[in-house]
DNA sequence: AGAAAAAATGAAATTTTATTTCATAAAATA
DNA sequence: TATTTTATGAAATAAAATTTCATTTTTTCT
């Protein structure tokens, strides 16, 4: 836990003396972790013991390592929360916002992914027939970086971002065959439509989307990847960001799984894009 | 500047023994703020002064401070620097690394923008005639993205990532169009191309690319969005996610320039979309 | 209220830790 | 190879933190 916020809820835990030293320590905590035992006993007009006494109530070894725990609360006091953009916000301002929202909101799917469910997608995916990526608006973008991302690995996949071809896609599976749907919202009514259709020929469908949405209850496996909602500007943000990276980590698992032999052969697939570029000089 | 990378990058600048602490601490950074020096100087075989020499080539005033550096890198939020996915890393690790590596782009990211670059895009975005949006591979879905984002804010907008199309589209763009060219090697030669192809026929010419690349000096306006290589095999593009804040960030400014009114009209375009979902219950 | 017990506090002593000094060894340069 | 520069560690010193213990303050109980 963050020790500032330690501090103040153990505030009335403290003796008359201990709280002198937590409030210098509070005014200003980023003198603190420069000063010395001695300095700040000084500053607090009470003696060294005393703040090493403190030191020790919260749970610390001693001063040195209080300075230490402080020192991480300061590194990143709240980390990275999701900011709204304000009618007066400058470029500068609204520029950190959206990128520290992104932040925000790749923290937050992560904490909501589970480990075993990626592991039974991998094992999935590695064993398709075929593999179909459906979504719709910016998850579209989704479904198509995951098909360009998978079409490397040498295996059959689509992705449509057309309700109707999605529609006879999904009554042309079978078994064996498997069907990533993506939808932020998971409340896309041809989305779940699909995702029902498929399920119903057998194949194995995947949802990418929110805990708990309709879309979630036709799945086979549900990846939940919950962000802070995409209010902001009336258009989906930082959900599609958060979907991206989870993209990335089934790729990722698809070539590990797949064996290092896999991996020398993306790696021509990777040279033979050389020749299309211009020569790095350096 | 996150002492860990400090240390990594300088190695080669540090003796023998400099380097057989360097060595200790990036092994288990853990362990080391929780050592003295002497606990330290023994694990790195070396001798105490030594460790602290070490220290102070790395502009800090002492061991003490030394630690206080480094506990702040360590603490949550700024991603460890060698966040490399490993053969044999579990789901949860390989995910971990993957989200945290994507947030570390995005902060790498922000810091290579220059809001007044921003400013200067959006201007030349609410005044444009046409907008299109060139990209290949990775980052043609990114102008997949700006698209749909653009689409909803009723200016003409296009992407294409065909080669030809692009082209021809260049060739046919005349003053008063812009067009965005997304590339994160900004060495594919086609687009290299494209955007000299459509600045030769006055079109305003935006680059969404890495700093000094051949396609940055054919732009009238580059916003380098500089990333970690992604030279890992394993490792996925965090370009993408990078350039797709970025684009958050441009849409975001062409709302806030058009002003309130426009913004109504926008959550109209939401608005209508309501009746292709399933209701909220909560 | 007043005595006894408990808790808090700081001065001084001690211990631990970090830093400086300086002599020596290793490496680079001429 | 001789000379200079740089790197290194042993020992001394300095600084910082911790412990001990006597004193003061507060609380509790009669």
């Amino acid at each position: 836990m963050n020790i500032l916020e330690k501090i103040t809820n153990e505030l009335d835990m403290l003796s008359k003396s201990e709280r002198k030293v937590a409030e210098v320590i509070l005014a200003s905590p980023n003198t603190v972790i420069h000063s010395s035992i001695a300095a700040l006993a000084k500053q607090a007009n009470i003696s060294e013991p005393t703040v090493n006494r403190f030191c020790r109530r919260l749970d610390t070894k001693g001063y040195p390592d209080f300075k230490l725990h402080l020192a991480q609360s300061l590194a990143n006091g709240t980390p990275y929360v999701n900011r709204h953009v304000d009618e007066n916000d400058s470029a500068d301002e609204y520029t950190s916002k959206i990128f520290e929202s992104s932040m925000a909101s790749l923290e937050l799917a992560r904490k909501s992914l589970d480990a075993n469910d990626i592991n039974r997608c991998v094992d999935v995916l590695t064993q398709a027939n075929k593999i179909s990526f459906f979504g719709l608006g910016a998850s579209a973008i989704v479904a198509h970086d995951a098909q360009n991302k998978f079409f490397r690995f040498n295996v059959p996949v689509v992705y449509f971002d057309d309700i109707l071809m999605q529609r006879m896609s999904a009554i042309n599976s079978r078994q064996g065959d498997v069907v990533v749907v993506i939808s932020h919202t998971g409340r896309t009514k041809s989305l779940v439509e699909v995702a029902s259709l498929a399920k119903e020929n057998d194949a194995t469908v995947i949802g990418i989307t929110t805990t708990g949405t309709p879309l979630a209850k036709e799945c086979s496996i549900v990846l939940s990847v919950d962000v802070s909602e995409d209010t902001d500007l009336y258009m989906p943000m930082s959900s599609r960001i958060a979907q991206l990276a989870l993209i990335d980590v089934l790729a990722t698992g698809f070539t590990l799984r797949r064996g290092s032999k896999f991996r020398d052969n993306l790696k021509k697939v990777k040279d033979s894009l050389r020749s299309s570029r211009f020569e790095r000089k350096d």
